[in-house]
Parts: C-alpha cells; sequence; structure tokens
DNA sequence: GTGTGAGTTGAAGTGGACTTCAACTCAAGG
DNA sequence: CCTTGAGTTGAAGTCCACTTCAACTCACAC
C-alpha cells in the first residue's frame, strides 16, 4: 500500500541487507528520496533494480557493469517492461556461456570418471610417460580463466 | 620427461601463475620438494591437484572446501584414478545444482522477457498493487543466497 | 666466472562485495 | 513525554583469492 519502502521494508522485501542496500546507493545502483528527517524512502520501482541486481549477478556480472547497464535505463520516466527485457536479454549469451561452460565440465568430469585424469587436457595427463611437453596448441586446461600466464 | 617440475613449468601447464601455485602451497592445497638450493620441485602428480582444484573452483568450491577434499586423498600412495574419481564426483550434486540454478534462471528470463518482471517473486512484482505485501512461505527472492536477512 | 632469467621470502597491497562499529537521530505506540 | 526499534553517517574491518614488492639466491648457457 505504501507507494515508498523505508530501508527495512525494501531490505525485507528483496532479501538484500539494508547494508547492502547502503553500498549499492553509494555506488549507484539505487536511489532512494529521503524524508524530511533525513531516512530513505524507496520508490517502488527501485524494487525492480534491486532485482535486476541480485539476477545479474546470479548470472556473474559484476556490480560495476550492472552500474553501467542499469545507467542505460531511461531516467526520465519509470523503466517499462521493456526495458527491462532489453537489459535482461543483455545477459542472456553469458547465462548461456556459463551454463555451456559448467554442462562441459559436468560431461567431462562423467566421462572421465573412470580415468581419473580429471578430463583435463584430453586425457594426456594420463599418458604414462606425458607425451604433451611443451607442444603448440591443443590442449593444456581447458578452462579459459588465465588469460595470461604465458603458452 | 623431467619427473619433477619448476614452479615455473608446472605454471605453464596448469595455466595458474606462480604465486597462485605458491598461495596453494601456503593453504595446503599442493606441496613440493625441495632443491638443494631451496627452489621448488613439483612431482607431476601435483599437476592433477592442480587440475582439480581449478576444477573445483568453476564449480564454485572454496578453496578451503577443496583442501578438505584434498586430505582425504591417501597419503601414503600417490592417488589412483579412482581416487580422482571419486573426488570428482563429490562435486557433482553441486555442479547439477549450480546448472539447474541457471537454466531456471535462464528460463524464468526467456519466460517474463515480455513482462519485465525479471520473473522475481513469481511476477508478482508485476501486481500493480502489490498483493503481496507481507505475507508468509511463496514469493520472495528465487535466489536463496541470503539466508540470513529476516522475513 | 659472469650474466641473465627463474626462483625464494615475508609483508603488504588489491579488488570485489559487503559488514560492523560507534555515536547519533527519527518515528511511532502507550 | 518517553521509550524503543529503525535509521543515519563515515571510517574501518572482513573474507577470499590472489598479486606485487623488495631484496635476495639459484641454475645454467656462454
Amino acid at each position: 500500500m505504501p507507494d515508498s519502502l523505508t530501508i527495512g521494508e525494501l531490505s525485507a522485501r528483496s532479501g538484500v541487507a539494508p547494508s547492502a542496500l547502503r553500498y549499492y546507493e553509494r555506488l549507484g545502483l539505487i536511489r532512494a528520496d529521503r524524508t524530511g528527517g533525513n531516512q530513505r524512502r524507496y520508490a517502488r520501482a527501485e524494487l525492480r533494480r534491486v532485482a535486476f541486481i541480485r539476477i545479474s549477478q546470479q548470472v556473474g556480472v559484476s556490480l560495476d557493469e550492472i552500474r553501467d547497464a542499469l545507467d542505460s535505463l531511461p531516467e526520465a520516466r519509470t523503466p517499462s517492461p521493456q526495458d527491462w527485457a532489453r537489459l535482461s536479454a543483455s545477459w542472456r549469451s553469458r547465462l548461456d556461456e556459463r551454463i555451456r561452460l559448467l554442462s562441459r565440465l559436468r560431461d567431462d568430469l562423467d566421462g572421465c570418471i573412470g580415468c581419473g585424469c580429471l578430463s583435463l587436457q584430453r586425457c594426456t595427463l594420463n599418458n604414462p610417460e606425458d607425451t604433451l611437453a611443451g607442444e603448440g596448441p591443443g590442449a593444456r586446461l581447458v578452462l579459459p580463466r588465465p588469460a595470461d600466464s604465458l603458452n
């Protein structure tokens, strides 16, 4: 019924701690009006923003990137469903990628469950005398994480 | 050919920075022998341990938990393929869970792509006048992350 | 032998995402 | 009014997973 929420209410309804909400505000992810007594009052629309933040985090997006995304929302009006849909869709490929990676990991784990090679380097670890010493392309860790660290 | 690896070699072959390898050693995740000149020499078996560590991280397991898992390996002998298989399998349900969560998120995002509700609280956010104010069980954030934060 | 690149250490720094603290002020019920 | 629970602030602290630094020492090709 209230058309604005206290920080406690927003916290309860979003599942995000008040301290985190203040933190988000400092980073410019959400905003609040103030009462005469300087207390935060959140518009209901902020609930959606917080929801978007949490979902985005699940997808593995940093708060910095989330802020950038939120900044692309129209300032003049309350974001429409389409605005939110556009933003959500923008994470879609990352979500897909993440799911793909984990699924592959699961399959690899399954496939190599008997050999114990952990499916790394296409079972080359399982080579008795390590034929793959310093060769070119194939192999190495499956995971693309450490973009640096040579070879 | 060498039956032991320098830290640089292990780094290159595992894709993990030397500083990270030393860090892992401090945490007790891997171990190294020392040369007369106090340099680390890693047994080839450590390559598998590092591989296991990186895979486990992908699954979302903390280094602490990974250490616990690694501690369950037999100390007397070089871990067998079966040992590794057992450990890998132990993350399986977490991997499944993580994939399930992300897939659901993706589906929800797809399903609600038009309504802009972000699929939170089963579209209750989309209620014009917010019928879900402080009610009992259902709803709230889909994500089980903040186990505390009341209500 | 000498230079060079690889390795060593402990301590400190980083970055991300928050939480905690102390010392207050506000808001609302009795 | 007064109490009590909720809210306010800036600064500092925490946790995780590392990285960086300075000041050295090693290993090895020439």
